[in-house]
DNA sequence: CAAGAAGTCAAATGATAACTTGAATAGATT
DNA sequence: AATCTATTCAAGTTATCATTTGACTTCTTG
């Protein structure tokens, strides 16, 4: 081998630094975390229940994704909540999801193995239902737990988190054309409620996102108060979700 | 532990695969193939030498992301011609390098230290240059391998190789406003010439960004023939770029 | 068909990652 | 101060990764 050019240790030095940030998210339970944070804070015990791994476990991915920059967490008492660093980690996840979704056959295997099969299911785009709903022909239903709801939705969504949902149906005419959506592409909550509608001879679609992509896009969203300080000491006395209501979530 | 909700299994399987995307981008020397190939397809000895590595070496990690769908070889006779599998390839790396430029402070200190003090090297968004352009009011250089140059460039940009732009000036008026642009960000090229023009008291910037991403934003270029099968012929007929021109490539 | 060139494969080694378990903080509550 | 709770740290095990070396395959050229 012939000597290095000079600026070959930096160049590497720079690129490892680059790719650290791939690297922590190079691990399936973290981009799981990514994903449940892109809906916005939580604290350690409800990720860890999100994902399905061990609190110390999921302490160590959190410090992971920490150190990489990708997220900023914010003491509270005893408790830490967890959030991305910036809407532009939320953008990245968006990117990788896309790429792996459209050059990683296996991906489309997998998602039909875990959402279902998607014969009944017929999706629909963000810029589709942005003309609907300013049409005033659609009822748009917010299906994932009512506290991410609270933290923001659609403008116009109501609240039908899955348990909920069969009866809240007589509040709507059976005409209706529905619409359901929930954390992203490959969130389970829209795909249930299009298949719990359809079975009952309503006409339903979910929306091909989720709701981050659709803040991000700037289509008309409800948010929470952004009063952060106020507003956090209200999030902190609601209490955790439940086990059934994040039980398989996605 | 009580039992695993349903779906885990297919869900940890399926947030996997999408992580495998990153955990292939997760590695310095892949990011760096990834920013080479991001200017234009290349083959195995051309991108070990450009990474600094062995030829066996490269081959695995080229594999790697191949596996992973990030690139997409060709074979023409005893060559294989890697490539990234699309577009959308090019903007991950985008997101991913902005994200770690935002939130890693260590990629600053790095950057520094490979790019040389950035004292006197001011930037120019890809905007700004757009407009300056359109008036006629700058020379741009290209400060490339001429081979990149030529596989497609910033449209009225001249070919001026590092090497060789000290005889090139002649051709321009003194008083004319510089602007120096190479393969990225992080690309070495454009911070020297800046330097270079600099020190002989002319005025230079160079380009925040490079030619993938002033490509991306859809301004405009020119390109060489998209007629794929001559043209890959007429490249695969010209010789590899010599060591030297390589080297330090950023 | 033999010789050469470009890539890939396979085995071996040292380094890093993921998960579990049990202990240690740090702030809240009594 | 003593106790409780949420989170983090530390150690140990098994698995995966990066790199080198040398052999192997495949296509081209004489």
């Amino acid at each position: 081998m012939e000597g290095s050019p000079p600026g070959r240790d930096a160049k590497d030095a720079l690129f490892a630094a680059l790719a650290s940030v791939a690297k922590a998210l190079g691990n399936g339970h973290r981009t799981e975390i990514v994903d449940v944070l892109a809906q916005g804070e939580r604290q350690v015990e409800e990720i860890a229940g999100e994902i399905g791994q061990s609190v110390a476990n999921t302490s160590q991915h959190l410090q992971r994704l920490t150190h990489a920059g990708l997220l900023r967490p914010r003491r509270q008492g005893t408790r830490v909540f967890y959030r991305l660093a910036s809407e532009r980690v939320a953008e990245l996840w968006s990117a990788l999801r896309d790429v792996a979704t459209e050059h990683v056959a296996e991906v489309e295997v997998l998602a039909a193995a875990y959402l279902g099969s998607r014969d009944g299911v017929e999706q629909l785009s963000a810029a589709e239902l942005a003309e609907r709903l300013s049409e005033g022909r659609v009822v748009v239903l917010d299906v994932r737990p009512s506290r991410e709801y609270e933290a923001g939705h659609i403008a116009g969504a109501e609240s039908a988190p899955l348990t909920e949902l069969p009866e809240l149906l007589d509040r709507f005419p059976e005409t209706a054309e529905f619409v359901a959506y929930c954390r992203g592409p490959y969130c389970v909550y829209a795909d249930q409620a299009v298949r719990l509608l359809r079975a009952r001879g309503l006409t339903a679609r979910r929306l091909s996102t989720g709701f981050p992509e659709w803040r991000r896009a700037g289509l008309p969203v409800s948010l929470a108060e952004p009063a952060d300080r106020t507003k956090a000491a209200v999030t902190a006395a609601a209490p955790p979700l439940s086990a059934a209501e994040r039980a398989d979530a996605g």
